[in-house]
DNA sequence: GATCAACTCTATACACTGTATAGCAATACG
DNA sequence: CGTATTGCTATACAGTGTATAGAGTTGATC
């Protein structure tokens, strides 16, 4: 227990990771003297994603999930720490890794799986993908996502020198599907009046649009279909992906006809 | 002129979309009577990128830039609008596409060549990926970009099925590669000491990170392979993207050993 | 049991943010 | 010349994260 050494830095990283890790066998430092404690972690963290899912990432202030749990913000300092702590156990909190069986009948359905499943994930939690996931080492259940997907790319004999660049590829385009979806979620609200209309008003005040931006122009029908099946340009995406690294289990590369 | 017709927020979505759209032919609403304006729209965004150049997006404060420009906050509404459209407008201003010739020597070549020009702007605007591009229709510059790679697509005849999946794909890996690329520029200054103390607490406190999490582990020489060049891991995503769609100029899947 | 240190939680305050509102000064039109 | 219109400033208000101080509660120590 030396949690009181180091500088007052040094202490903060060291909570803030034990916070992280509560649940994988790090005890989170609990206090000997003093009022009994209200909350814990969790609860907090439950409020936390509760404003979040209801009113997206920026309505999570450190008052509004004390209003949640009927305490004042400053409370929330002794269980949570500082706001980006907070934010960093949130978006963790919230992405446990669910339980599933590798198809194992190819590369792509194994990767497939994965991708949806985070996908779905997504679909839960729309505002997930605010937060970037390469900023931070990240908490035990984000650890968990990306050790599943290594496990599959080294079952599939993936080369050494391409994991990194799927990984990423699988990750980015996940996350893009996911805000592209949660956008078109919310064009079902009062933003689709508001969107529309700038799309109109630009191709009305823009005269020479259609001369400008034709291939842009003969786009949307096909971008209907990534807005409302993003599991399925997901999986097509990860079925390129296959074919480009020559994974067994895929299909020939169609044609370019 | 039928600027005064209509709801106040359709001529705000007017003139927003005016503002975005100056430079192709759009005129900007010029005020009849009152002092002249000290100011242009273009002097106040570059303000705003100034301040994003130096301290990142979240610096950009309606008070920030007005100081840059020795005026009020208040005064850049008449200029820019609200803060969400002036972000808008800031975002389009740094993104002019450069003028390069396609290599057209393979649909690789050719992406690779559009993928790095996007990689580089964001290496000089590292605060862009800040912004999600999917969320509205964009401006003249975001279009410029879009209509480019579509041209591109086109002409090597990729399959209409597959190109709204390749255009998210592009841009996403792209704004990855930008994102760790900034995230890993940002650790040569203090946060570094942060980031590693961070790292290796979790590593101290959390006994059977090792046991848990074997391929995580193994993957850092590669990872830092993909910080350190993102442009060639851009590079090795294009091409294992074209050989999926089975593009013309393409090398053979490399065997998966 | 009294004392003291440690601790939780609240209240207040401060520096920020975006922006609504009111007023002063400058300009162009009738 | 008015007078309407506009640029810009000043002020104000509701937010934000969080530093600080204090009130109240608990466990350990004498």
């Amino acid at each position: 227990m030396d949690e009181a050494t180091g500088s007052a830095d040094e202490r903060a990283v060291e909570a803030h990771v034990r916070r992280l890790w509560r649940h994988r066998g790090v005890a989170v430092p609990q206090p000997r003297r003093g009022p009994r404690r209200r909350l814990d972690v969790d609860a907090v963290l439950d409020a936390a994603v509760g404003v979040a899912d209801a009113d997206g990432l920026a309505a999570v202030s450190t008052r509004a999930v004390a209003a949640r749990l009927g305490l004042s913000a400053m409370a929330l300092y002794s269980y949570v720490g500082t706001k980006d702590q907070l934010l960093d156990l949130v978006v963790d909190h919230a992405s446990a890794l669910p339980a599933w069986e590798d198809p194992g009948t190819s590369a792509a359905a194994d990767l497939t799986a994965w991708a949806e499943r985070l996908l779905a994930l997504h679909g839960r939690h729309p505002w997930l993908a605010e937060r970037p996931w390469a900023e931070a080492p990240g908490g035990p259940h984000q650890q968990d996502w990306l050790e599943r997907l290594l496990e599959i790319l080294e079952r599939w004999e993936v080369p050494g020198g391409s994991r990194a660049a799927v990984v990423t590829t699988l990750y980015a385009v996940v996350e893009a599907a996911a805000r592209t979806a949660a956008a078109h979620a919310r064009t079902s609200g009062a933003d689709a009046a508001a969107w529309l209309a700038r799309a109109t008003t630009t191709r009305r005040l823009v005269t020479d649009y259609a001369d400008r931006y034709p291939r842009t122009l003969a786009l949307p029908q096909h971008a209907d279909d990534w807005r409302a099946a993003p599991a399925a340009a997901v999986r097509h995406t990860v079925e390129v992906l296959c074919r480009g690294l020559g994974l067994p289990g895929c299909a020939a590369p169609s044609g370019a006809g």
